[in-house]
DNA sequence: GATGAGCGC
């Protein structure tokens, strides 16, 4: 820091009584000064504060305060760092000195995509023209339920078709036909019957309760090499609840066979899902969806 | 153009 006395400037004394300085000390007079100038920071660091200031004297002396700025981080801060602080400003910044200030809180107003609207009620997938306009928006759902896939909806342990799921075999504790309904009617440990044992469910017949899910199987033909099962599962499932879907797999090469089955719960969402796909182009193909012969063996 | 996997008593 260097103090250099300076004559005043010529003009100033005129406007400026001096004598009143003395009476006046104190007061504020700093806007009779030039104003503050600040050069730098130069490529090495150095900046340069000239200002101006009333000694007690009421003198006026030119101020120097030389500072190295960025010393201590060149040490620490990394070269791309360095490199991006030459970056041009934009936005809200583009006024900022260069070197003021590392960050600043934006203004700049931002918009957020919403899957929906808050409290609005989920889409219905009812309505499969609009459920497919929608497809490929994206945005994110938490809630997605495991057994059919539907997002937004509920969860696993809430799905209306968790019945149709493979169930783990220690769940199915089916007693015997004589005492489901003392089960039912509470006399027992438990009240709890397994869906497929209560009324009106439909009876299979054979020992093991469990479903096989190949009924309401749609094929399809004329996949990308690229449709993986996720793909098509997010493709079908706006008609209804999909049960399974399957991607043909080269076993050698791990590529797509380009076919692949879907299934549904519903014999009528597989009939409008292959009325709504069949010839829908997709991945720039022309996608060929049709009821799947069953499976042989 | 094309019709899916697999445990092995």
């Amino acid at each position: 820091m260097a103090i250099d006395k300076t004559d005043p400037s010529p003009q100033q004394p005129s406007k400026l009584r001096w004598g009143e300085l003395d009476e006046d000390d104190g007061e504020d007079l700093d806007f009779l000064l030039p104003p503050k100038q600040v050069h730098g920071p130069d490529e090495n660091g150095i900046k340069r504060v000239i200002e101006y200031k009333f000694n007690e004297d009421g003198n006026r002396v030119k101020i120097t305060t030389t500072t190295r700025v960025r010393k201590l981080a060149k040490a620490r801060v990394s070269k791309r760092a360095m490199e991006r602080r030459g970056w041009a400003k934009f936005g809200d910044a583009v006024h900022e000195d260069v070197g003021s200030r590392l960050t600043m809180v934006s203004t700049e107003e931002i918009l957020l995509e919403r899957p929906r609207a808050p409290g609005s009620k989920p889409e219905e997938p009812k309505v499969a023209g609009d459920s497919l306009a929608q497809l490929g928006k994206g945005g994110a759902i938490l809630m997605v339920c495991r057994t059919c896939g539907k997002k937004g909806d509920h969860w696993t342990s809430r799905c209306p078709y968790k019945d149709l799921a493979p169930q783990t075999e220690a769940f199915v504790d089916k007693p015997a036909a004589s005492e489901t309904s003392a089960a039912a009617a509470g006399s027992g440990k438990s009240t709890y019957v397994p869906p497929s044992m209560r009324a009106g469910a439909e009876r299979t017949g054979g020992s093991d309760m469990r479903r096989r899910n190949d009924e309401n199987s749609v094929r399809v033909t004329n996949l990308s090499e690229d449709t993986r099962e996720p793909d098509l599962l997010e493709l079908f499932r706006t008609f209804g609840p999909v049960t399974r879907v399957y991607v043909a797999i080269d076993q050698k090469t791990g590529v797509s066979r380009g076919f692949g089955f879907v299934n549904f719960v519903n014999r009528e969402d597989a009939q409008r899902a292959i009325n709504k796909l069949n010839g829908y182009g997709y991945d720039n193909l022309i996608l060929r969806v049709e009821w799947a012969t069953p499976r042989a063996n």
